[in-house]
DNA sequence: TCGATACCTGCACAGGTACGCAGCTATGCA
DNA sequence: TGCATAGCTGCGTACCTGTGCAGGTATCGA
């Protein structure tokens, strides 16, 4: 089976069969770019530490966010943003408090197991 | 069980006692670093790509993954170097070929995790 | 109504990172 | 010994992103 597009079939391969094994495994382009967004949202410290406190604690508020993290709450609001944008977390208004979670299962999954290992 | 920090003690808190749980759920600034230092490595498509096929095809050489991805040579080395510096992926030399294979356990779970729903 | 609190937004700056190009080293073959 | 191939490295550029500051909006209590 060829999986090489066109416009690299001309290339010297070294294992020509795994190429093709290679294309299969990688899968659709837009798959990748989900994934590595997804992971993207979780590689810096500051928002992984946001979604780990989410993840267990459950619903908090900005503020609590910001005093548990040490980070300001202009910063703490950016990434919840962000996260909320991907639809990551979402945030329920009571009064002027807003509470955030985490709604993505793929991201409970992944947090699940980054905390897994967790002294 | 007061576990905020003394320079962040006296700011008012929402819910005063998931602060504590949140900071308990973070836990190590260390370890919360390295979880997003190896997302960090997942985060680019191009990369993920290159991991998705070394994780399902097995040992695979420079010159057919950049086949694989439509990358061009320097910039499979440039990632390769970047993730075996982190100790995800080893290559051997055999003659002039080198193939790469993925070494880190967690970072296989992980793409064991992202393979999964993959058509 | 006045002030304080909780949160959000826009902007500008610094830092990091991916990418392409050119050139280098090393191995295998004739 | 030449010559092509496989892979690596350095450099420069463009881009993205995290962060802090200043200011704005909405809600609650006095």
């Amino acid at each position: 089976m060829h999986l090489v597009p066109a416009d690299r079939a001309d290339r010297r391969t070294i294992d020509g069969h795994r190429v093709c094994d290679a294309i299969a495994a990688i899968g659709d382009e837009a798959h990748v770019r989900t994934w590595a967004d997804r992971f993207s949202l979780l590689a810096d410290p500051k928002r992984l530490a946001l979604l780990l406190a989410l993840h267990r604690t459950g619903p908090l508020a900005v503020s609590d966010l910001a005093i548990a993290t040490g980070m300001n709450d202009p910063a703490v609001s950016q990434a919840l943003r962000l996260l909320r944008a991907a639809g990551v977390v979402t945030g329920e208004k009571e009064g002027r408090v807003v509470r955030y979670r985490v709604i993505d299962e793929e991201t409970r999954l992944l947090l699940k197991h980054c905390a897994a290992d967790n002294p």
